[in-house]
DNA sequence: GCAATCCATG
DNA sequence: CATGGATTGC
């Protein structure tokens, strides 16, 4: 499962409920926004999830992997040059004794607030980051059973925005990012795996603003979060889910968690 | 009831509770901390507080009278040339059909934090403060029932604090301070009402700090908060009480609650 | 609109 | 240690 919190202490109780519902072997956070110091640990060994790799900076960003599996993780990587906690990657087993799956949890740079590369350093740097992942996409192998999950904060498709019509202006859905984005999805054989189920033709969101109370209710949503397969990985995906329900429960994150089954027998 | 409830909005339920267990028929409350547009009145409405006079600035200081018996508000006063939500006054019946009590909900300075005129405007200021309600009680009658209630951030006497020996260089309770409240309780013929009932012999607080979480089970507060009454007051009371348990509730104010009982019958 | 951090106040 | 507020980020 894949969930930016916006604040993994703050959605604490919430994760644990999903953790207690759900219990998903593995959970990719982002947004947790605490200190490594301050990652509330033992919470998650109490629901079961033993190995865990955080990587956050308090505040803002941080990214986390928590499993009831075990982990290998992989060394941290730079993206454009920067250490700013955006990405987390490791190996996890998917069948005893052997197969694994290459994780990547992802939280992409929003982008601030105005769509200009000159006036906007924030934009820039989402757009760099993007091209970053761009070019490590086009490193990997297709055989590996690879996952991305996070949110990668461009909402892709027309279909993704509940109001293309104007939100071609905002940072999230312009030309540029949406562009940007399908070069990346193209440079690694990935596979949009909420799209293999949900048609291109139908609106569908994961993120619903806090701004307008009624946005959810409404249905007025972006799809800022995405679970990628790589080619290699495309025999073990039983399906996918978005849990939007979530975003309906009293205190919660703007962004709701993406479930992924994997099969683990062959 | 008195009671500095650091905050009414975070202090809501406490206050709540202590109003129906209770049923005092008015509340003064100091460090209400909010402004008027945003003070909590339909609260107080449902619980019988239909009377309400509120003075506050958001943020820090503020006081309010709530009742269920009518009253009738003074002017608001201004203390040493400023308007700083530090006072408020009203008549309360107390017998049906005519006799009132001149009631004075009080937030003095609390005075910053080294004991120097010079280098502390914050304790000049609160010494001005003193001297003001010292040169306004003379100005008093002796005969009216007059009850002088609040948070008055002076510990008056050697017991009004836990540790004399060491406080007495301490804002709050500096001989200088101590001085001008004697003068202030002299000046109006102030009776100290819960002295009447405890000793001056004895220890007797009404705060206990935050900073060390276990200074109220330890038992070292100190004595900040007053009910003075008027000689004229003598006959109505009944008694009074400090309700120090509160300062043990889940999230308390540093305050405790004074509570006043005057008849009704004379 | 939410959340964190830093600051002033107590 | 606990408040509210200003600021920043999303």
């Amino acid at each position: 499962m894949s969930w930016n919190v916006n604040s993994v202490r703050r959605r604490l109780s919430q994760v644990g409920r999903l953790a207690r519902v759900l219990r998903p072997d593995v959970l990719c956070l982002q947004e947790t926004k605490v200190a490594d110091d301050f990652f509330p640990r033992d919470a998650f060994r109490r629901w079961g999830y033993e190995h865990q790799i955080v990587l956050g900076q308090g505040g803002y960003n941080g990214v986390a992997i928590l499993s009831r599996r075990r982990l290998e993780a992989r060394p941290v990587r730079r993206w454009r040059g920067k250490e700013d906690k955006r990405h987390l990657s490791a190996a996890v087993e998917i069948a005893p004794g052997g197969r694994e799956v290459e994780l990547h949890c992802f939280y992409v740079p929003s982008g601030g607030g105005v769509a200009s590369r000159e006036r906007n350093p924030k934009y820039d740097d989402k757009l760099r980051f993007l091209s970053a992942m761009t070019r490590w996409s086009r490193t990997l192998d297709a055989e590996t059973p690879r996952l991305l999950v996070g949110d990668l904060n461009v909402a892709w498709l027309e279909t993704d925005v509940w109001n293309h019509e104007t939100a071609w202006r905002s940072v999230g859905h312009t030309d540029l990012e949406r562009e940007s984005f399908g070069r990346m999805v193209r440079a690694g054989g990935w596979t949009d795996l909420e799209r293999e189920r949900v048609p291109a033709a139908e609106f569908h969101f994961s993120w619903w603003t806090y701004r307008h109370p009624g946005a959810f209710g409404a249905g007025r949503g972006w799809r800022l979060d995405y679970a990628l397969g790589s080619p290699g990985l495309a025999p073990h995906v039983v399906g996918t889910d978005t849990v939007s329900r979530v975003r309906g429960w009293k205190g919660p994150s703007d962004h709701a968690p993406i479930v992924v089954d994997l099969d683990e027998t062959n």
